[in-house]
DNA sequence: GTGCAACCTCCAGTTAAGTCGAGGTCAACA
DNA sequence: TGTTGACCTCGACTTAACTGGAGGTTGCAC
């Protein structure tokens, strides 16, 4: 428990961010973090690292790819205080994309909790499972190759 | 548009599901739907499955993967109807998923709102980028072979 | 000055969720 | 009877996001 230093060695990184060293070399080589490197060429990072660690892992978390995230990342200008005007665009973008996988997610439960209530006992019947409004706004599965058309359904 | 059988073929599900056919035999393969032969070894569905594909595609596109979606279909007696106490049980190990889910992304898009608000202009110093609060129960990732341990940050 | 853990690069393998193509069958119409 | 389109299986390939190992270097504590 030293005074941490303002580089840190991958392993340091690793261990108090839970990420594995090789993940993070992977995020390096994809340009999620940066590093210098010591006389000796091994990594070391800042400290503020560690936020955006957090950061990439959380937007990760509710379904972002690490490409999405490398390209918000990267519309901040790269080094130097990005404009306002800047944070105002990468805001703007996520929310749209976040607002609309909450809304996916609230509509689930809330057929997942008017199911439990309506007695149906039988997926056949349940309009949990029919879904009635409009959805799939966004493809899923993973490889994201082309967009696929959503036909309508039943 | 003759009124549909009762037995679709897997092009006339493709169709009306929008989702491509070689998916739907995976799909199969993986015993999310199923479906019966007819003489000439074709398959044949019912009309039912519409409903069950519209459910998995719902929950897919909310972040839950194919086990998870298969696992929960399957707590449901596979052929007859489920009791309401089987509905209850997978109704609710789906809510607390989809509370931590949502909760998830509120705070990343709340993070982004008041990060605009505050007027930093930096990732190194805004808050957005510090978590503060406590996240990551569920590790991220595609291979999700261990679950990971994460350390706290910063 | 030696030993060993922590680091380096490079490359192959893994998992999820599919896609694609080859080579063959079936059904229905002309 | 022929041919065309929808279907079948099987196996190889793809993408994202990593993991793991081989073989070689560094850093630092004794």
């Amino acid at each position: 428990m030293s005074a941490l230093p303002d580089h840190l060695s991958i392993g340091e990184v690793a261990t108090r961010s839970g990420i594995p060293h090789t993940a993070l070399r992977f995020y390096e080589e994809r340009g999620l973090i940066t590093s210098t490197r010591s006389a000796g060429n091994q990594r070391r990072y800042p400290r503020a690292v560690l936020r955006r660690l957090a950061f990439i892992r959380t937007a990760q978390r509710v379904g972002l790819s690490l490409e999405e995230i490398s390209d918000a990342l990267h519309t901040l200008p790269d080094q130097r205080t990005p404009t306002k005007a800047d944070w105002a665009k990468l805001s703007k973008s996520w929310q749209e994309e976040l607002d609309t996988r909450i809304d996916a997610l609230q509509r689930l439960r809330q057929r997942l909790t008017s199911c439990i209530g309506c007695g149906c006992l039988s997926l056949r019947t349940c309009h949990l499972s029919n879904p009635g409004d409009a959805m799939e706004p966004l493809g899923p599965g993973a490889p994201r190759l082309k967009p696929r058309s959503e036909g309508g359904i039943d």
